[in-house]
DNA sequence: GATATTGTAGATACAATAAGTCTGTAATTG
DNA sequence: CAATTACAGACTTATTGTATCTACAATATC
C-alpha cells in the first residue's frame, strides 16, 4: 500500500513540463538526468501520460515531450490514474450484494482522497521552484 | 497500491469479533474457516492487532481471540493502520525543505481519506451481515 | 535520400513485497 | 498428563515494482 516511485517520476516530469515551453518539446534524456533516472525507463512511464491524452511526444533530432492539454485543466489524479491504475484500492472477490458495507466505507474513504487529488491541479503549485 | 487482502482479513475478522461474545473467545480455526483463508496465515495476521492492543488472544482448550477494546473505540483506520502500517503513502528520498508542495498535497490528500476512515467506526455498520 | 537523433515496444533481468506454509514451543483446560 | 490452542520464526512461493537492453519507427537536417 504505497504509491509507486514511477507516479513519483510523473509528478515531477509534470511539473517540469508544465513550467517549460508549450511548444518546444523537451528530450526525455533531460528530463530523466534531473531526477537521477534512466531515459529509457522514464520514457515507459511517459508513454502512459502520452496515452492518457496528457502530454505528447515528438519523435526526431529536437524531440521530446511537450504537454498536449491545456495546463490548467491537469489534476494530480489524472496523473496518478494514469500511473497507477484506476481500479478501487480496496479488492474482493466475493460479492455480497451491492449493500456490502464494508466495501462502500473503503470506496467511500478513497473518494475523500481522489476529490482533493482531483481539486488539486498542476498549476496550483506551478510557482514552485521545481528542484532536482 | 492497493489495500493488501491482510486488511481485507483482518476487517473481516474484526466485524466477527464486535458481533461476538466479549467474553468467549473465538477459535482461529473458526474465524480462518468462515474467511477460506489458513488458519496460521489468519493467526500471524491477527497477532499484529493484538500487539496494537484491539484484540486480546486466549491460549490454551477453548481459547480464541475475544475484543479488548472497547468496541465503540475501534475504528477501521485503526485495523489498517495496524496492518498497513503508518508510513505515508507517497514517499520521497529528498528532503527539499520542509515547503515541498508536491508531498504537501499528497499528504493532504492521504489525510482526507484517513479522516474518513478514522470517523468510521466498526459498530456503525455492525448491523451488517457479517457473511463470509 | 543518407544520417543522426529521438521516442516506442518488447523481452528480459533483478529486487522487493505480498501471501502463505511448516514446525516447534508455550500456555491453558480438564 | 493429554488435548487444545495461540505464538514465533524460518522458510517458500507468487506477484509486482524497478530497471535495463535492444531492435525498431519516426522525424529533422543536410
Ligand atoms: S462482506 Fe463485502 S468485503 Fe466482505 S467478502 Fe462480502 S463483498 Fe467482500
Ligand atoms: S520536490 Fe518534494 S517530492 Fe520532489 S524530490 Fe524534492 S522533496 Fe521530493
Amino acid at each position: 500500500m504505497k504509491f509507486t516511485k514511477a507516479t513519483n517520476y510523473a509528478l515531477h516530469t509534470m511539473l517540469m513540463l508544465v513550467a517549460a515551453s508549450p511548444v518546444k518539446p523537451i528530450g526525455v534524456q533531460q528530463l530523466a538526468e534531473t531526477q537521477g533516472v534512466s531515459p529509457t525507463y522514464l520514457s515507459k512511464i511517459l508513454t502512459r501520460l502520452v496515452k492518457a491524452g496528457m502530454i505528447e511526444s515528438v519523435s526526431g533530432a529536437n524531440g521530446g515531450y511537450r504537454l498536449f492539454r491545456n495546463k490548467e485543466d491537469i489534476t494530480f489524479l489524472d496523473i496518478i490514474h494514469a500511473i497507477e491504475g484506476t481500479t478501487s484500492l480496496f479488492e474482493c472477490n466475493f460479492v455480497h450484494g451491492d449493500e456490502c458495507s464494508i466495501q462502500a466505507v473503503m470506496k467511500e474513504a478513497e473518494e475523500k482522497m481522489e476529490l482533493h487529488l482531483r481539486n488539486t491541479k498542476l498549476m496550483d503549485l506551478a510557482p514552485m521552484q521545481t528542484k532536482v
